[in-house]
DNA sequence: ATAGATGCAAATGTTTTGCAGGAAA
DNA sequence: TTTCCTGCAAAACATTTGCATCTAT
């Protein structure tokens, strides 16, 4: 089995919570972190039914809110629809939307202002998206010719 | 009529795209221009409902559509759920994740730290988004007993 | 043995679409 | 009178819940 920290991490999790270590919990965090990008329930169900035909679009749906419960998954709703990705260190992203080069970056001086912007309207933040859409170098090059 | 500047708006697009200028559509614009915050479309129909009983869900919807064609209102889908808010000049939103109030925000520190990091690129930037889902102060306190 | 998990089916909530009748041009 | 609009009902999705059954502990 692949992906043995994050099994780990899983199995540490319901022991703590006396929730059970079932193979559907299993397979379905191995197809998670195989596939390793952001994607719909609807997506991960199909993919897991490859390997496990008997596991149901109820059961993808209850084992992803508990791996974001238990800090491995992030959910993201974009457009209407939420999508899941593997937890990891917070970023965000320059998306050029012609090529769909994703960049991500980190910015020290827009963490404090959101920090200085929530204390005004005492606000506290959980959590935020940040995206910036447009060309990237490339595209920008290519549109001038 | 109040809010007489958008409703010529509107009866331009209209004429301009050979569409009809009906009373749904004046009446769904009146009630969202009145309401002047970030609106789903259920709060909107509920309202509308108040004084134009025979308005549709499917006209306040489809009417939702136009008017962001028109350039009178923008869409927002903020954690699944779709809201429209009257259209104005750009800024960004904390939302609280458990009453579901919007506040709005500007901030120039943000403004021209994306433009360092869209330099440090090469990256030029078309549009943003830029939302802090959190608690607001009331809620906060609520919490706290 | 028993608390918790599963999978089906049905319910829910939101948005869209087909269609026949109705209103604006 | 022709084209577009409306409202209903039904469809289309995404997600959740009730429940009887099964399984890990």
């Amino acid at each position: 089995m692949a992906h043995e920290v994050e099994h780990r991490t899983l199995a540490r999790y319901l022991e703590d919570n006396q929730l059970k270590h079932t193979k559907q919990r299993e397979a379905i965090l191995d197809v998670f972190l195989e596939v390793s990008g952001h994607i719909t329930s609807e997506d991960l169900y199909q993919r897991v039914r490859d390997s496990h035909p008997q596991i149901g679009h109820t059961t993808v749906y209850r084992t992803m809110k508990l791996l974001c419960e238990a800090g491995l998954a992030h959910e993201h709703n974009f457009d209407g629809t939420t999508r899941y990705e593997i937890a990891h260190e917070h970023h965000d992203h320059l998306v050029c939307t012609r090529c769909g080069k994703i960049i991500e970056f980190e910015c020290e001086m827009i963490e404090s202002a959101q920090e200085k912007i929530a204390a005004r309207y005492d606000f506290r933040v959980l959590r935020h998206r940040h995206e910036l859409y447009g060309h990237c170098g490339k595209c920008q090059e290519e549109l001038a010719t």
